[in-house]
DNA sequence: CGACGGCTTGATCCGAGTCAATCCTGGTGG
DNA sequence: CCACCAGGATTGACTCGGATCAAGCCGTCG
């Protein structure tokens, strides 16, 4: 089961860069236009499992991702939402401390660690934003912990839907690509408060739903209000 | 008050290594061996604050430090609680997410971060090193996300309780170098609820109680099952 | 001895969880 | 084109675990 994660999904596609290429990259992200082979996963298919071998690094090309936790009893725990350009499963010990999931229809690179970590030792640059992108990790985590630990049902809401606003750059209209149940299970909530909770800040004309995965800010103030 | 926080507190110590110190030790903990000057703070006084300048890498040599993130109505989530030997302040940006204090009179190492950067830029082994201390900090964040989002107050409790005896190396008896109020602040609880989980726990024998800073583990199984 | 800070305990409350129906909505087949 | 279906989302009624509010208790230190 340890090779097979990457294999099993489907065959690597053609090596392009995206049409509208950013000219500066990151070093990081350079090594993966390199060194990464872009693989498909398709919807909710795992792109590793916990305590996996943590044999590469991961960056969303397109699609969306999610890392998470289970208990034996099914109680899940959501880390993070990978979205386009966004790097993951940089793990320094021998396995993954999460597993990985593709969210819908999803083109990871994928990118052999043993190999970027090689270039890193004689690429000081590329060692750095390796650093740079876990420590962002890192803070990221800290944030939710505050969300997780002391935010009400209200405050989570409002601070997930303000972060995926600004994840998608996304002046008005947010599209999520995850379920409620997604959503619940990152906040730490039950997917019937998530629900709950969108209604009232529709009521409260913070938000309109024009889908159940499209959400549209209102206000912004009354959200950040709320975000502390 | 940027430069102030090390300056603060009081003077440097004499830098000797401590008297049965290991023989082989990390890269990074070696630099802060070389390169950090041990500094002592009181009880409750910060190590930096949120938000200031990430100048600085910190090491424990004794005592105990909480990093934190305060809301403006002064909810408070410990992110970690770092003991002898640990190393906190990675961070890759400009500042610091979180905001850190020692819990007892402690000494901590600090070494200025452009100093180990810049050593790590030429050896490779360290910046490694320094990764991987980082990545170890967000698996412990990652873990903590599925404790605060997922967990009972039993199993908070009892999580923590197995956390402190294996860092501590304890056989029996766990020493808590923090207050109540703290390890709720971690655990995502109240101080009461904490204080009632603990006497639930020695009411079903699994714990005893012989001081309040002081917890003797009677039965590590009937705590790990709890921790799931 | 008194006072203070940290901890525990009790009584009550309330926000989110649980359980249980619906209600869409998008896809399928007739 | 429409009826039907399935899975996801919403809503309602009720419960309950942990928060809140309020005393006490205990140990340490002056």
């Amino acid at each position: 089961m340890q090779t097979q994660t990457v294999a099993a999904s489907t065959r690597p596609l053609p090596s392009r860069p995206a049409p509208t290429q950013k000219v500066t990259l990151g070093a990081l992200s350079s090594a993966f236009a390199l060194h990464g082979a872009p693989v498909r996963f398709a919807r909710n298919t795992e792109v590793y499992g916990e305590s996996e071998q943590a044999e590469y690094f991961y960056q969303v090309v397109s699609g969306a991702v999610r890392t998470y936790k289970v208990m034996q009893d099914g109680r899940r725990q959501i880390g993070a939402f990978y979205l386009p350009g966004d790097v993951f499963g940089l793990e320094a010990g021998e396995d993954h401390a999460f597993s990985a999931e593709a969210i819908v229809d999803s083109i990871v690179r994928v990118a052999r660690r043993s190999t970027i970590v090689a270039h890193a030792a004689r690429d000081g640059e590329l060692a750095a934003d390796i650093w740079t992108h876990t420590a962002g990790g890192f803070r990221l985590a800290q944030e939710h912990m505050l969300l997780l630990g002391r935010k009400n049902a209200e405050e989570r809401v409002a601070s997930f839907l303000l972060d995926m606003a600004r994840r998608e750059s996304a002046i008005e209209v947010v599209e999520l690509p995850m379920s409620r149940q997604d959503i619940a299970d990152y906040l730490g909530l039950t997917i019937e408060t998530v629900s709950r909770t969108l209604t009232q800040l529709e009521d409260k004309e913070a938000i309109e739903l024009p889908s159940s995965r499209r959400v549209r800010l209102r206000s912004r103030a009354s959200l950040q209000r709320l975000n502390g």
